[in-house]
DNA sequence: GTTCCGATGGGGACTATGCC
DNA sequence: GGCATAGTCCCCATCGGAAC
């Protein structure tokens, strides 16, 4: 089924990895539809791309999951970026031969990340205060080691070079995180939100790779009401795992969004360095949450 | 010895909010 | 209003061991 706006959602939208939603819908609905969509997806600069996807996705697997379940696939809807579905980014209508509901798909492409999540729910204020005093040293420490093993700034700025001094500035924010934990209120609704619990309708994942897709009708969860019996652990250099009976339920990736030192898009820079304005990374705004496959 | 491939951790871009 | 920071969507380059 499309909403009023879907047709202009599939030929507007730009977000990343909204090909893979666009082609998947397609799959989803009927051949009438298909032509519509299809004369939206023509008005894309990336056209070619998601015909491209179309052709390698074959729904067998989702039907069959479906009929597994003794359901059939109805109709389908687009809802990208719309959170009242939860991470469903297209909705399938299926129906058990009496009742009709809804059963949501998550489309990735070549990642596990469910969720980004900002480190002001793990640690306090004060903890991130005094980690953003540290951070102009280790910056200058970065650049240090950078140039040391790289050269110029031109042979490693943004080229996702790994570094130890990274993965000492993120420890000690670990630290701060395992440190923590026992304070952090309302573990329930955080944990909630993390494993998508609160997912208002059941969902799947259908995450794409380089030739085809892989079908999870079973996203792992946890049951919420033990949320407060979670631990957390150093798991690895730069995750954040969590644990309940001992068994490790997901993990968290504590990262910088856009880099240790971001591209300057401030007037004033940070730093100038060989020329090159940049400004101090954002260590705390968007860790990456996966669940334990 | 070379290619393949999954794990790892580094990255982009946009929107919302705050502050002068 | 304009600039800055914070938050939320998301992806993928690199590397090292496995497979050939």
């Amino acid at each position: 089924m499309l909403y009023t706006n879907t047709l202009y959602e599939i030929s507007t939208n730009i977000n990343t990895g909204v090909e893979y939603e666009i082609a998947l819908f397609y799959q989803l609905v009927s051949a009438n539809e298909q032509q519509q969509i299809l004369t939206a997806i023509n008005k894309r600069a990336d056209k070619n791309k998601i015909l491209g996807i179309i052709k390698q996705t074959n729904i067998t697997p989702i039907v069959v999951a479906l009929s597994k379940r003794g359901l059939k696939l109805s109709d389908a809807t687009f809802e990208t970026q719309n959170d009242k579905v939860g991470p469903s980014d297209v909705v399938m209508l299926v129906s058990d031969g009496k009742k009709k509901f809804k059963i949501g798909i998550s489309v990735k492409y070549a990642n596990t990340c469910t969720l980004n999540v900002t480190g002001r729910r793990f640690i306090t204020d004060a903890q991130i205060a005094e980690l953003k005093k540290q951070l102009p040293i280790y910056t200058k420490k970065y650049i240090d080691e950078m140039t040391a093993t790289y050269g110029n700034v031109g042979n490693w700025f943004r080229l996702r070079r790994p570094s130890e001094t990274t993965d000492a500035f993120i420890d000690l924010i670990r630290d701060a995180v395992i440190d923590n934990w026992s304070n952090v209120g309302d573990k329930p609704t955080l944990l909630s939100a993390m494993f998508h619990s609160d997912s208002p309708i059941e969902f799947w994942v259908v995450t794409y790779m380089s030739s085809g897709y892989k079908l999870s009708t079973e996203p792992q969860t946890i049951e919420v009401r033990r949320a407060n019996d979670v631990k957390v652990a150093k798991y690895q250099t730069s995750y954040v795992a969590f644990y309940l009976d001992n068994k490790k339920v997901g993990q968290m990736q504590v990262k910088f969004n856009n880099g240790f030192i971001e591209k300057c898009k401030k007037k004033t820079p940070d730093i100038v360095y060989e020329g090159v304005k940049m400004a101090y990374g954002q260590p705390f705004s968007s860790w990456n949450f996966s669940v334990e496959e």
